[in-house]
Formats: structure tokens, C-alpha cells, sequence
DNA sequence: CGGCGGCTTGAAGGACGTCAAGATTAGTGG
DNA sequence: CCACTAATCTTGACGTCCTTCAAGCCGCCG
């Protein structure tokens, strides 16, 4: 294939949000919204700022925490992308999940109290790192945060849902790209737009298909005219019809 | 195949745990050990005993709660067996879940604030039904139920581990029997017998393998030597090779 | 420029699904 | 207790989708 580059494509790389203040936080902190919704004062605020610590850059490759650390804090991506995996004692990864600006990791820790899998950067990637200890104090005065963590929590059971189902090749490629795409949207990014930050080999690996498959049916799907691949950049040409092809994985 | 059934076979149907009393938890409410571990005086105790409610027995089919119900509480299983799942809009099931006694379900609610799957009886079923605002209220003033609440919902994270991986039918059936022999035995249950509450049809729904297949696995593994079946009885024979033909799905 | 990892494409083989028929069990009412 | 029906389970034959294996291409970085 031909490598065609999209014009002003530069602005897909490396998407980061806003950095916050000391009064307000980053949007991916995913604590934005709390404290001021529900008129907690600036020293409840200032509670919540010290236990924020902004981490990286990660480069590519490199581990956020390893498996079988001991927990001591989650995180949330504020720019670049992570992937969670699990290695058996043969050497065969098996990745989990990707996770996006504005999304958490480690929240799976708090259980067995020590990470339950690797957490591996995928582009140059920054982070905020939340001391769970100080956010659970925080939390037990603070029910607004309790509450969030909650939600945080219960947000992230059934999530690996890209797996569910007796699903063709093509629908779990079409949903992927789909829930992807909504997921960079979400956080103010183009909604027809994306570069993938994994390869194809881990895209294979996590929807459980070779990654012969996966280059397949992508450039069957561009033969379609539902997408055009450029590499890693991938532009959503009908993105209805995609959603249509994946309706039995998003469950609407 | 002839039907052999086992001795003692009669003890393996809908397990119950005990019913606790004013002062102490029946086991599976999950919440058993918190207070008296850490030293709440009784009234504390009754408070959150108030907030439980016994219900049951509910037959074999019917619901729990609904796919968009309003999400006001959080089961613990106490008797009996429930699955969770979906259907979409072409009426098809999707099986997310078996919970056997002692495991909580609706917590993946929280955050949308209906309930994101039925959950359905398979067998005569008690549960305790906990009001999720006074759980949550009360753990704003109980650190130790906060973290317990914390970590239920940490623990449920990930959990769909059953489908994750490339790997075999054999591979996937000899994963869910260990699996499910050692949430037994978790609560008391013989850890080689057990008595599988679902159909071949959900099992292979929820195993991503046709009911046929389950069938065809489950005589194999019985050719070899490795369990032995006789309906929905099964004894596993050798549950150390079995747990090694696991391994890849299970994590060690 | 040269090497290396990631990506693409083709051909062949296998594991599981589908379809169909028969066997066994559970459930129901007489 | 027995008869009858429906549901579940088993078994076999065949087809298909995806994997595996192999080779070549492209882009990236030293």
C-alpha cells in the first residue's frame, strides 16, 4: 500500500488535554468536576491537588508498574496511550486493555493489593499518579469522592466486553475502531480520526485474532469504502454503517 | 452414555450457607468480617444489618433485577445460583456471568445508575439485598466498609478472564471447572465435586462455544481421564492436570 | 546505506460451528 | 406410579472462518 498521509495529520499525534491549575484540574484527572459541583471550599480542593502527581514522560515501551508491585496508587493517562498485559511463564503476552487520555489505570490493584498486570506506555506518555491511601482518607470525608471513586470503579467492570459475544473477525475490528474513535471524542478529539498507538500485533492479541487477520480485514473494510488506513491512521469514512457492522459488541 | 450417578450426590444441590444472626453475617454477605475486625461497637453492627434484606427464593428463570432497571441495591448470593446477561435487539443471549454463593452482583451499576444486564436465577436462590445509597452513606462513616466496598468492587475487575487468550475449547473448559471448584471450595464446598447449575447452552454462551462443543470437550476429558460427568455432576479426577491444561487462562 | 521490526499478501490446514437426527431426562398431569 | 411431552444433551458429517507458515515489502533508525 501506498503510504498516503492525511493532511494535518500531525495534529492526531500524541493527543494530550489541557494541564489544569492548581485550582482546577486537568480533564482527564477524572476528579475534574467533583469538588466544585458540589461546593467544596479551596482547602478540600488543595486536599485533593496534594495527592496529584503529575508523572513522565513515559517513552514507548516503558513500564508505568509491573506486575506484582505492590499497589500504591492509580493512575489516570493525561497524554499518549497505555496498554495493561499479563506475560505467562512461557513469555507470551496477552494484553488486556488500552487505555486513552482521560481513563484510569491500577484501579484492579486495589483488590489483590498489588498489580494484578504490566502497565506499558505505547507512545510518549505523562500521567497524574494518585496516592490511593491519601485519596481513600480523602474520600471518607469527602463524599462527593467516595462517590466518584464508585463510579470509577463500576465504570471499569465488563469493560472488556470488545471480547464478548460470537463475533466475526470484521465486527470485533469494526467495534474496536469504533469504541476508539468514541472514546477520543469524548475527550475532544476528532470523532472520525484516530492514529492507533498499538501496533497490529497487540490490536491481534487483545481481539484475539492473528495479526495477519487484523491487516485483512482492515484493508477489507477499506475496499468497502467503510475506512481509509494510512499505516496507523485510520479515518472512520461512514462511521453508521461501522456501527451497524459492530451493533452485537457495543450492545447499541 | 449410561447414567451413573454419584454417591452423596444429593448434598451437591443449590449449596446454602448459613443464615447468620442479629450480631453476625451470614458468610456470604460479604461483609462478615469488617465491623468485629475492626473494633465497631454493636451499634454499628445493627446499622448496617438494617440495610440488608433477605429475599427469595427465586425459581429457575426468574429475574433479579432487569437490563435498565433503576440501580438502587447490590445482591449477595446466598443460595442458589444467578447468571448475568444481555440480549440484543435480535433476541439473542449473551451470557456475562455465573455468581455462585458469596459473590456479589449489580455492582457494575453503580456508575450508570441502572442495572446494565439481567440477572437471572438458576436455581432456587436466596439472596441479601443491600440498599446501595444507606451502604454508601454508611460507609462515608465507616473507613473499614469503604475500603471492603473498595475492594469488592476492585476484585470484580477483570473478572471475564474466562474468554481472555487464544486459546482451545479443552483449554477453556478445564479453566471454568477449576474456576468454579474453587469458588466453591472458597466457601466451604467440595473442592473435586460440584454440581454445575446452567445449562450446556449457557455454559458454551458464556464460553464462546457452541453447546455441542462443550459436549464433545467435557466427553474427552472424561475419555482421559480427567473428570467425570454424569448430567450436570461432575467430579474432577485429576484436578492438577487439569489445572495445568488451564494454566494459560488462569494465571498460575 | 543497510539492517530490522512491523506490515501485507498468498496458500494450506485445522479447530470449531452448523445442521440434523437420535437419546436421555425432567416436568406435568392423570 | 406411570404416561406423555418438551427440553436438554449427545453424536456424527460437513463446511467455514481463522490460523499458521512462508515470502516479500515498507518504513524507520542507526
Amino acid at each position: 500500500m501506498s503510504a498516503t498521509d492525511f493532511a494535518g495529520e500531525r495534529s492526531l499525534r500524541v493527543p494530550i488535554v489541557d494541564d489544569g491549575d492548581e485550582l482546577r484540574f486537568c480533564s482527564t484527572c477524572a476528579f475534574g468536576a467533583v469538588c466544585l459541583a458540589d461546593g467544596y471550599d479551596k482547602a478540600a480542593l488543595k486536599d485533593l491537588h496534594c495527592l496529584v502527581e503529575h508523572v513522565g514522560p513515559f517513552r514507548n515501551g516503558e513500564y508505568v508498574f509491573r506486575s506484582r508491585d505492590r499497589f500504591d496508587a492509580i493512575y489516570a493517562v493525561r497524554g499518549g496511550a497505555v496498554k495493561t498485559c499479563l506475560v505467562d511463564e512461557e513469555g507470551r503476552e496477552q494484553v488486556l486493555g488500552f487505555h486513552l487520555p482521560g481513563e484510569m489505570i491500577g484501579l484492579n490493584a486495589i483488590h489483590p493489593a498489588h498489580y494484578p498486570c504490566d502497565a506499558i506506555a505505547l507512545d510518549s506518555t505523562w500521567l497524574c499518579r494518585f496516592s490511593f491511601p491519601a485519596l481513600a482518607m480523602l474520600a471518607a470525608r469527602m463524599p462527593a469522592v467516595q462517590q466518584h471513586l464508585f463510579r470509577l470503579l463500576s465504570a471499569d467492570i465488563g469493560k472488556a466486553s470488545m471480547l464478548a459475544g460470537d463475533t466475526s473477525a470484521s465486527e470485533r475490528v469494526s467495534a474496536f475502531l469504533v469504541n476508539i474513535a468514541g472514546r477520543f471524542a469524548n475527550r475532544g478529539f476528532s470523532p472520525t480520526r484516530l492514529r492507533l498507538s498499538m501496533s497490529r500485533g497487540d490490536l491481534g492479541n487483545y481481539l484475539r485474532l492473528a495479526p495477519e487477520t487484523i491487516s485483512r480485514v482492515l484493508r477489507k473494510l477499506q475496499d468497502e469504502g467503510f475506512i481509509r488506513v494510512a499505516e496507523r491512521d485510520i479515518e472512520l469514512l461512514k462511521p453508521v454503517e461501522l456501527r451497524r457492522l459492530a451493533r452485537c459488541i457495543l450492545h447499541e
